[in-house]
DNA sequence: CCTTGAGTTGAAGTGCCCTTCAACTTGCAG
DNA sequence: CTGCAAGTTGAAGGGCACTTCAACTCAAGG
């Protein structure tokens, strides 16, 4: 059991591509030390790194952010309680507003059927919009506390 | 009140510019009928599917997996009971495995502060890894339920 | 009528997130 | 020591989800 991970290896165990994982080491999210002969590689805690941003990524946050997120652990210093309370804090709201989100739409979809009246039409959930339609634009019942920018 | 929409009226309403609009319905995702001189007009109902699109979109589903979501409910014939029971059954089990995925990262988090374990190293919160490596490639705690192809 | 803002098209451009490729070099099993 | 899988780089390519642009046409108030 080696104590540095190559490439290779940390792609087997992220499931991440090793070309994902060089690109994500251009942008700052990763980190590898390299062997006299220039290759990577991997402290183990890299590959927590790697889970926390594929499961990041996965709910719809960019890469850009997620290094901002990743940045604010200070890697000179051991990160202290409020190093991780800030992170965590900022994450946290994030993280509830989007489960908000999925959870109004996952209800709002079963009650579709549930409630009998089998129409987009008539039912109302997806967009109570027109009710609405003077407090400016976006579906606002069930993304209340998510404005949406353009870009992905 | 008009009975149906300009592409300027469904953008302001839905949020989502008119380039958009047209790339969706390009896609197949919306649909529009035509002034005799060849402009959209969209029925109130496709502000349903806009907000829709954007919703499912904002928690990371395709287009192209919302247009087969909304391509199974048919637009020949009212959309029947079990029409909506399908569709909304297999987004529900989706919405599901999201809502987890989030909730366990969510908690994680907060949880690392909580114990006061203070270090992503020590943690194991983000990377069970190398207990489970034999089991193939992954972050499989947090993502038990969701393994994730290589695109988004 | 006429003007002006809104809408039309196809083609090209953009940003993000990678993948692929070519042309090398390294590391390790035999 | 050798062979070969695995690693290295920079540049280019690709998919998705749009936006922008140019060159028009349409719709509606004055």
């Amino acid at each position: 059991m080696h104590e540095s991970l190559t490439i290779g290896e940390l792609a087997a165990r992220s499931g991440v591509a090793p070309s994902a994982l060089r690109y994500y080491e251009r942008l700052g999210l990763i980190r590898a030390v390299r062997t006299t002969g220039n290759q990577r590689r991997y402290e183990r805690s890299e590959l927590r790194r790697v889970s926390f941003i594929r499961i990041a990524q996965q709910v719809g946050v960019s890469l850009e952010e997620i290094r901002e997120a990743l940045d604010s652990l200070p890697d000179s210093r051991t990160p202290n309680k409020s190093d991780w309370a800030r992170l965590s804090e900022r994450w946290r709201a994030r993280l509830d507003e989007k489960i908000g989100l999925l959870t109004r739409l996952r209800d709002d979809l079963t009650g579709c059927i549930g409630c009998g009246c089998l129409s987009l039409q008539r039912c109302g959930l997806y967009n109570p919009g027109d009710a609405l339609a003077a407090d400016g634009p976006g579906p606002r019942i069930l993304m209340r506390s998510a404005p949406v920018p353009a870009r992905r």
